[in-house]
DNA sequence: GCATTAACCACAG
DNA sequence: CTGTGGTTAATGC
C-alpha cells in the first residue's frame, strides 16, 4: 500500500488535508504507471475516480466534428480533468500520457466529501480550476484571432516557460498534434516549423527542439 | 486583377 | 511521421 502522507508530491489542496483524510485517502486510492502514449482515462468510458498526475505529462483531448483537438498538455504535479469527473460521470474528454508517467486514481466520493468537510482543500481546489479557466480563455481568444505563425509561435513558447523551463526541450508532440493543438493542418505546422529553423528562430533535430531567437519568437506570438 | 494565407491532395523519403 | 509541391478558395488591397 502507498503512503499519501509521505508522498512528497502533493498538490497545493492535499497538503491541506488532515491526517485522518490523508488516511482514508490513502486506502482508497492507486497509483498507477503508464507508458508513453498510453490512454490513462478514454472519452465516453465511465470513470468513478478522479485522476492526479503525479508525475510525466499527458495532454487532454477530445473528439471534435472533424477531427481530434488537443485541450491542454499538462505536467505533474496536477489533477487531471476535474471538469469531466465532477460534471458527468462519463468523461468528456481522453488523457493520453505523452512520455512515461504516473498516475494516483482516488475515489470520487472520497474526493467530493473532502471538498464538503476542508474548506482550504476545496478553496485551493477552486484556485486551480480559474486558473485553469483563465488560460483557456487566453488560448481561445489567440486562437480565432492569430494567424498559424503566432499560434506556433505562442505554443512553442508556453511549452518552454511553463512545461520544461528551458530554451531547450524534447518536443513531446507530433507535428500532426501540434496541428491538432492550434486548430491548423500537419502541413501548416511543417512549413511553419521549416520557416522558423530557416529564420534561425528555432533549432530542430528530430523530437529535440531549441529555441534561439526568444525575442523574435516572442514578437511572430504577439503579432499573429 | 494580384497577393497572401492556409487547407487539401499526392507522393516521396 | 515529415517535407514539399501543386492546386484551390477566401480575403484584402
Amino acid at each position: 500500500m502507498h503512503k499519501c502522507n509521505e508522498c512528497s508530491i502533493k498538490c497545493a489542496a492535499a497538503s491541506n488535508l488532515h491526517p485522518e483524510q490523508m488516511e482514508v485517502m490513502e486506502n482508497n486510492s492507486v497509483q498507477v504507471n503508464f507508458k508513453k502514449g498510453d490512454n490513462i482515462f478514454r472519452e465516453g468510458a465511465l470513470s468513478l475516480n478522479i485522476a492526479f498526475l503525479k508525475s510525466g505529462i499527458v495532454k487532454l483531448h477530445m473528439k471534435g466534428p472533424a477531427r481530434e483537438k488537443i485541450l491542454r498538455i499538462v505536467k505533474a504535479p496536477s489533477y487531471l480533468g476535474l471538469p469531466t469527473s465532477f460534471g458527468d460521470k462519463i468523461n468528456q474528454f481522453s488523457a493520453t500520457a505523452l512520455v512515461d508517467t504516473s498516475v494516483c486514481f482516488i475515489d470520487i466520493n472520497l474526493f467530493r466529501n473532502f471538498i464538503y468537510n476542508n474548506g482550504k482543500f476545496a478553496y485551493e481546489i477552486i484556485v486551480e480550476l480559474c486558473e485553469n479557466e483563465l488560460m483557456d480563455y487566453k488560448r481561445y481568444t489567440s486562437q480565432s484571432q492569430k494567424q498559424i505563425n503566432g499560434m506556433i509561435a505562442e505554443t512553442l513558447l508556453c511549452m518552454s516557460e511553463k512545461i520544461f523551463q528551458d530554451t531547450k526541450f524534447n518536443f513531446p508532440l507530433t507535428q500532426s498534434e501540434l496541428g491538432d493543438m492550434v486548430g491548423t493542418s500537419r502541413e501548416s505546422v511543417s512549413r511553419v516549423l521549416s520557416d522558423f529553423s530557416n529564420d534561425k528562430i528555432i533549432e530542430f533535430s528530430g523530437k529535440e527542439l531549441k529555441i534561439i531567437n526568444k525575442d523574435l519568437l516572442k514578437q511572430i506570438s504577439e503579432k499573429g
